[in-house]
This record gives structure tokens, sequence and C-alpha cells, in this order.
DNA sequence: ATTAATGCAAAGTTTTTGCATCCTA
DNA sequence: TAGGATGCAAAAACTTTGCATTAAT
């Protein structure tokens, strides 16, 4: 049965609490603090079990995996200056489109959408 | 100024004709064939170097970049159990929220859906 | 006391890069 | 014939894995 333990649970608070979308690299170093003996291994096995679990998705940037604790329906943009992912809220919703279920390729479980483009911050 | 070489024809000209979306060793077993010298670091820069000038988008899949030299607006579908790509057309222009072009996070350039699930032969 | 999980280091994968050479324009 | 592109091998970047040890139940 699965265990508990304090590397686990660091990592998942600290993935429910981040507005950010991190990488395993800045999840370990901000797990660091808290947990100073945690190793890299430890942050990837963690973040795979989290995800394979079902309680995080995972945005690939540039080959980069980013992580994501929030896995209500939602949408993501990603800053092609910066890299920084965004959370955009009310897009799936609006779209039926992607309420179909079948498409003649197969059959669809779920779906994602990125939006590209340049952030606020990096516009200035 | 850029250079036109057999490497560059024969790369892009298997990009436009195959019907799947090969990552860069596919595309690189399938040039060997015509060009048994060629490189995979040749592969690599001429694959990102038609990516670069727009003539062709990446889908990542678990890591691995997967090339498509169709660049007119369609969405993906990604199979979870095959893990290859299929083509999803008219789904795009049915959804008028992604015509959105501006968003609280920032301005989006163009985005990007995908379809996961199982695809028909897998599903059998 | 079991045995799942960790830390560490080594290895695996995919992609990029430095540099001498080649070949297109 | 100048310099962009290639081939080769080495390196980089990210992630996974084997194994001895630690620690949750």
């Amino acid at each position: 049965m699965e265990r508990l333990t304090s590397q686990k649970q660091v990592i998942l608070d600290y993935l429910k609490d981040v507005k950010t979308h991190p990488t395993a690299e800045v999840v370990y170093s901000a797990v660091q603090k808290k947990l100073p003996r945690i190793s890299q291994a430890t942050v990837y096995r963690v973040l795979n079990n989290i995800k394979n679990k079902g309680n995080a998705q995972v945005i690939p940037v540039e080959g980069v995996s980013h992580f994501d604790g929030d896995i209500s329906p939602h949408a993501h943009f990603i800053c092609n200056s910066c890299k920084n992912v965004f959370d955009v809220f009310n897009v799936c919703s609006k779209c039926k489109v992607l309420d179909e279920k079948k498409l003649k390729v197969g059959k669809i479980d779920y779906y994602k959408i990125y939006f590209y483009g340049k952030c606020n911050k990096c516009k200035k």
C-alpha cells in the first residue's frame, strides 16, 4: 500500500498552493527549503506519482514539463518570450465542439487547449 | 543567404507527403533511404529550420517532438496507447471562443488543441 | 518487521553544439 | 571562392533507474 512521506506531503502542498506552473527543477528548489536533504529523483518520482493518480497535469513547454496541481477544466497560455505558463479559465465550457466524445480516429477521454503569444509583462 | 541543400529538399518533401506525424528519429530513418550519409544532427537542424520558418509545427508527445508539415488550422488526436498522432479537422473553425485574440494574461498569436484517448486500432 | 520510498550516482533519451570539411550560390 | 550547411562526436538538458539505506505502517 502506498505510504505518505514528508516528501510527498511537502511537494503536494507546494503544488496546490503555487499559482505558477513550476518545472521539476523549480519544485525541487522550492521544496528544498523545507526538506534540505530531498533529491531530484524523489521530486521526479513524486511528481509522476501525483500526475499518474490524476492529481496534477503536465504542460509541455519546449521539451520541459511544467506541473499544474489544478486539475479543474481550464486552458493555458504560454508566453513565447518568457516561457511562463498562465491559467485561462472560462474557455472550455464555452466551446461545445469540445464536448464531442468521439472522432473518426478514436474516442476522446480528455483534451487540452494551449494559447501561445506574448504575456502582458513581455509586451512592455 | 540561406542555401537549398539536398538534405533540406528531401526532408521537406518527406514531411509534406507523410500522413503520420513523425519524430526526428523517424524522419532520420526515412530520409536515410535516399541520403545514406545524412546525420541525425542535420535532421534536427533542418527540422528546426523548417519549424522556425513556420513551415511545420511540433506536437509534443511525452517529451518527444512529432512534426507536422501541414500548418493549416487543425487539431490533433493523440492515442494514449500507441502514442500515434492523428489529424482532426473541422474543430477550430466551429469554435468561436478560440477566435478571441486577447486574454487577461496577454495577446494570443495562435493556439493548439489536443485530444487524448484511444484510437480505433487500439480500441479493438 | 515489512517493504514502500528515498538519496545518490549512474545511465538513458532526446536534442544541441563545436569544429573541420563540404558544397551551394 | 566565400560562408552557409553538413557530418561526426562530444556535450547538454531533462528524466529515469538500480541499489543500498531509511522510514511509514
